[in-house]
RNA sequence: GGCCAAGUGGCGGAAUGGCAGACGCACUCGACUCAAAAUCGAGCGUAGCAAUACGUGUGGGUUCGAGUCCCACCUUGGCCA
């Protein structure tokens, strides 16, 4: 009695497909259109696989297996996200190198996911700590080293196409070589960082959350240090207006611009009261300003005080004698809060007045400057005009420290109300739009009239021009850690940087018996004294001890796939092209900003330097929805709600675990498990196995009732509305409703007594990327001898789809009243009559005029009376 | 606080502005069985014996007709501050 049997089915067909590489990407393409489908690569963390992960994985499977037997050529690989931290951690704590772990941690990942039936080319397969791939993550380093940016081209080119001034020529070697690393794409900076003490490194801005390590939640500090930088906002425009193309869900593309962060507004200058003249640039003699970014020019009348941030390099100078001890103090406090304790927790402003005052550029009023710890260094020019009256922190801070607030936006009535205030007494401050007062030459002027008329007049009188700002910062990219890439540089002996040549790649990491931090700047990698310094034409040179980021690796992964085993390139141009862009990039909304921007980034600089020949790396993208436990709540080991797919696997089978995930709810959907539902879907697939096997046989046998003869027209019907809905719910990822109705033809046939055996076998393919290895079991019991992942995919005959006759709601003033059966064809005029001559709607209408008949075939009818 | 999603039976969800609740789960009843499981059949929004009425977070609006479009609000989730 052979009833559906998951282990023995799938563990057939699954070495079926690996012996004879049915899913091996064939280097031509026979003519055939391309297709790349491509999963987010998961991080083998040791906890194995999570039921989030084959959410996607199937998604992305389904529509692979869908574009095969539609004729395309499709690339659709796999591969591992594998250094990071826990690898590491493993490390410090066994003394065991961190490969070992990660090599186990992948060994698992890699049977779970095949245990899942996924169509990968495992020939493929990429895994970021392999030297044969970091090779090429240090290759791209190098590229972008060797990368400035031409503001003017708008492009990335070689850093000795950059033009170097005359009078820095002059000056020889060594300012030339400063100039140039000035301008690369990847350089070095000192600057206020994230020091995480209990990691032992410096986290990048999107790594910390709520002033915490977003591994382990560990306190970060604020501490200038020496590091690695990508020079990502050359970038920011081309990341920005790239988006607009691309077929992204709207509010991913929202998230990016966030990040992003563009605004418009205005770069001011004010001089400072009393300062000595200096020497510019350019050898004039100009008075000493600050300088503010504003977004609001047209409130510069309304500027009663400026801040600078504490650690702006002016404070020293202009600092008076008898405010200098408060000044420091302050100073050293503000350094020791991270950005988000001094922006987001500080209920309180805090701040010191440093002595000095400076002329308020369109009026010449003398204001004081202070610093205050909620001016962040890193935005803008570190240091704004405080418009106390339009601005939330500055009226706090106005409040605060007994400023004087002046209003030079008018408010509307209904905030002046609702905040209490009159235009002269501001009890909060008005943020909004409005017409200027109280600014001069600007009163009565809307906002943005006032916002041009300002700039113009500053931009006349140079004290200040448009700028254009942007949130988005440079990418920090190193790291004090040992499991990562390691930089191919040196340190030279006069503090000179010296890139490896690209023919030494790839420098690997040494072998160390201790990975514990240094608990100084200096990676773990400062302890391994052989492999640190190198000796080249009698120098001594010391290697750069930070290894990359997690981002290096997965920054480029989807070009290795195209070409993994090229020696000689990261790829294959041909074969880039061939393939560039993705066509469909599936993975979780949790790398919705960092690593599609970092990731948008490193393609934009290989594009301009003629390694990629398309701006943009995918073409569209979706997010899968997070898969809650089964209380609703999010899985954790803490909350003891984790499901484990080996286990799901091991009860239901792969078949119904890939269904179930996709029946569950539309794939961008954050939705729960449910063990029931898993069990729905594995009977639908025991009644798929009884509507064509014999259960009652003593080997698998089709069931009698699937005969050899032409289905009716019912039939025909209901087969030719599953294939076209299926197929294209398929096509639009609307896997749900897909199955919903594969389960409704199966509904139908189980009850026949004949079950035409056309039918079962288109059937059979329409199941297939869904649940393919009982359709290929199915596929080989109706008498086909090879895979069917390359069979055609059903096409429908519309003809059929539409019934004889059909039914027609009826309603009167849009009210139900009646269901008529009428011929399918039938026209308006049709309709209205036999709405007309129907019993219930006569009785409905008794006694009244019919005003109006609105008739559309084949939808409805509706009387409207009265 | 800002921006973006989403609110539909007991639950997951379905529905080009046109019969709300497809499909599945749970539940109830029945068949098979000594019995149970599995399987098969039937029912299943609320109230009502019924005819029928009411029903897609709340309030308004547009429309012959609104779960769907518009406005305001409430709730939940995400991102940002």
């Amino acid at each position: 009695m052979p009833s559906y049997d998951p282990a023995a089915i799938e563990r057939k067909w699954q070495q079926f497909w690996e012996t004879n590489k049915t899913f091996r990407t064939e280097e031509e393409s026979g003519g055939k259109p391309k297709y790349y489908i491509l999963d987010m690569f998961p991080y083998p963390s040791g906890s194995g696989l999570h039921v989030g992960h084959p959410e996607g994985y199937t998604a992305t499977d389904i529509l692979a297996r869908f574009k095969r037997m539609n004729g395309f050529h499709v690339l659709h690989p796999m591969g591992w996200d594998a250094f990071g931290l826990p690898a590491e951690q493993h490390a410090i704590q066994t003394g065991e190198h961190p490969s070992k772990n990660t090599q186990q941690n992948i060994a698992t990942f890699r049977r779970q996911i095949k245990s899942l039936g996924f169509s990968y080319d495992w020939d493929r397969e990429v895994d970021t700590t392999d030297p044969n791939y970091f090779r090429w993550t240090q290759w791209i380093f190098l590229t972008i080293y060797d990368t400035w940016y031409d503001a003017e081209l708008k492009k990335g080119r070689p850093i000795s196409e950059l033009p170097i001034p005359p009078e820095l020529a002059a000056q020889g070697e060594e300012a030339i070589r400063k100039y140039r690393d000035s301008h690369r794409l990847a350089y070095i900076a000192e600057q206020p960082v994230n020091w995480c003490p209990e990691l032992g490194t410096v986290l990048a801005n999107e790594e910390v959350i709520d002033g915490k390590s977003e591994r382990g939640g560990f306190p970060v500090v604020r501490q200038p240090l020496k590091q690695w930088l990508m020079r990502i906002t050359a970038y920011a425009e081309r990341l920005l207006s790239d988006l607009e193309p691309l077929d992204w869900s709207e509010s991913i593309k929202q998230m990016q611009r966030n990040w992003i962060g563009k605004s418009e507004g205005a770069e001011v200058h004010f001089e400072i009261v009393g300062a000595s003249p200096r020497t510019n640039v350019r050898g004039e003699s100009v008075g000493e300003s600050i300088t503010v970014y504003t977004t609001r020019p047209d409130t510069l009348f309304g500027a009663t005080y400026m801040v600078l941030s504490p650690e702006h390099q002016l404070v020293k100078r202009i600092t008076t004698p008898e405010q200098q001890g408060a000044v420091k103090a302050y100073q050293e406090t503000a350094a020791r809060k991270s950005d988000f304790e001094r922006t987001e927790l500080a209920k309180k402003k805090t701040g010191v007045f440093t002595g000095a005052y400076a002329h308020n550029p369109v009026n010449g009023q003398q204001i004081p400057i202070w610093i205050a710890d909620y001016v962040l260094a890193t935005y803008g020019t570190g240091a704004i005009m405080a418009v106390p009256g339009h601005d939330e922190r500055d009226f706090e801070f106005a409040k605060q420290f007994d400023l004087p607030i002046v209003t030079v936006v008018t408010p509307n009535e209904k905030w002046l109300k609702e905040t209490g205030s009159t235009v002269n007494d501001l009890k909060a401050a008005y943020t909004d739009d409005g017409v200027a007062m109280n600014s001069g030459m600007l009163d009565g002027l809307k906002t943005e009239e006032a916002k041009s008329k300002i700039i113009a007049w500053l931009e006349e009188r140079k004290l200040g021009t448009r700028k254009v700002n942007y949130k988005l910062r440079d990418w920090l990219f190193s790291r004090q850690r040992y499991w990562g890439e390691p930089f191919p540089i040196l340190h030279g002996p006069d503090g000179e940087v010296v890139p490896l040549g690209m023919d030494e790649l790839p420098l690997t990491l040494p072998e160390m018996t201790d990975y514990k931090p240094t608990g100084s700047p200096d990676g773990p990698l400062a302890k391994a004294t052989d492999w640190l310094t190198v000796t080249r034409d009698g120098k001594t040179y010391r290697r750069e001890t930070n290894t990359m980021p997690q981002w290096a690796g997965s920054c480029w992964y989807f070009l290795r796939y195209i070409d993994p085993k090229n020696a000689t390139a990261f790829a294959d141009p041909a074969k880039l092209k061939e393939w560039l862009p993705v066509d469909l990039y599936i993975g979780g909304a949790e790398h919705a900003v960092l690593h599609l921007l970092y990731s948008r980034f490193w393609h934009k600089v290989l594009f301009d330097r003629g390694y990629l020949h398309c701006p943009e790396p995918f073409q569209r993208l979706v997010n899968q929805g997070m898969i809650l436990g089964e209380n609703n709540e999010k899985m954790s080991k803490a909350r003891g709600n984790v499901v484990n797919p080996d286990d799901v696997v091991k009860e239901y089978g792969a078949d119904a675990l890939r269904l179930f995930e996709m029946f569950m709810g539309p794939l961008e959907a954050v939705k729960p498990w449910s063990t029931k539902g898993v069990e729905g879907v594995y009977r639908f697939l025991g009644r798929v196995w009884r509507m064509l096997t014999d259960d009652a046989a003593e080997t698998v046998t089709l069931h009698p009732s699937v005969k050899d003869v032409a289905p009716d027209k019912k039939a025909l019907r209901v087969l030719h509305r599953t294939i076209q809905k299926v197929g294209e719910d398929t096509d639009r990822l609307s896997f749900n409703t897909a199955i919903a109705t594969m389960m409704e033809f199966t509904n139908y046939f189980t009850k026949q007594e004949v079950r035409p055996k056309s039918a079962m076998e288109t059937f059979v393919l329409l199941l297939a990327p869904y649940a393919p290895h009982v359709a290929e079991e199915l596929w080989r019991v109706l008498g086909h001898a090879d895979t069917l992942a390359y069979e055609p995919w059903p096409k429908f005959d519309p003809a059929l789809v539409k019934a004889d006759t059909i039914e027609i709601p009826v309603q009167v003033n849009g009210k139900l009243r009646s269901v008529l059966s009428v011929p399918a064809e039938i026209d308006a005029a049709g309709l209205e009559a036999a709405a007309k001559a129907d019993l219930k709607v006569i009785e409905a209408i008794a006694g009244k005029t019919i005003k109006k008949v609105i008739a559309k075939p084949p939808q409805m009818v509706n009387l409207v009376v009265g």
